[in-house]
DNA sequence: CTCATCTGCAACAACAGAGTTGCACCAAGG
DNA sequence: CCTTGGTGCAACTCTGTTGTTGCAGATGAG
């Protein structure tokens, strides 16, 4: 287990957070634990449609199931969320810092 | 100017960044500033598809085109990926708060 | 036991997007 | 001037995804 995400789940979690009605359903369980059935009656959805998007959540582990009863809520990760935004912070942070070299070696030329 | 990023941005963000392809034209990029037609000679698809990659990217704040004579070379924004990046942190945290909160109240239930 | 409710699976329609090809246009260099 | 390499636009195909409806199965409540 690493403790760095690699590429191809980077992009995996992206893609399941790049759709508004998902981040919808994900904030949404993101303010407390809720089934899809749930969930179903505060947004404008099908309830298999939440279904499936809480799967695809689920896939990427932004999110996770909790079985109470017959039912079966969810619950937000954030921890998940967090490892993906360091990820995506470093990356950044070295493109900066690649423009930074350079701009240090064209300051260095100029004497 | 908001220091924090809506969430519509974030959507849009995520959604450029949810594309296998077009995180390697990224990635690529961020290695050093190149056009579309240099981008075409390193990776297998054609010059359009990578125009229209960049157009996503450079729609989102992800890169920025420079022109230099007759070409325009795209060079990668560290500080927008950060951004988000924080965003994202933020968000993430919130829900672990919320979890942490639930926690404590349910430990002083047992006193 | 019976009923209501919540879940899960499958098939289908509709839309979005990724990729291609082809052509026109512009600008630098011989 | 003319050629060359780069960009931009448009149309088309094709695959994936979103969302729907319908039905079957499980499971707690009365």
């Amino acid at each position: 287990m690493t403790s760095t995400t690699g590429t191809a789940q980077v992009v995996a979690v992206c893609a399941a957070l790049g759709d508004a009605t998902r981040w919808q359903v994900l904030t949404e369980v993101g303010r407390g634990e809720a089934s899809a059935s749930a969930l179903a009656d505060r947004l404008p959805v099908s309830r298999q449609a939440i279904a499936k998007h809480l799967a695809v959540l689920a896939e990427v582990g932004l999110v996770e199931p909790v079985r109470v009863g017959r039912e079966v809520r969810y619950r937000a990760v954030g921890a998940r969320l967090g490892l993906l935004a360091r990820t995506l912070d470093a990356v950044g942070a070295r493109w900066d810092e690649r423009l930074a070299a350079i701009a240090r070696l064209a300051e260095a030329a100029d004497d």
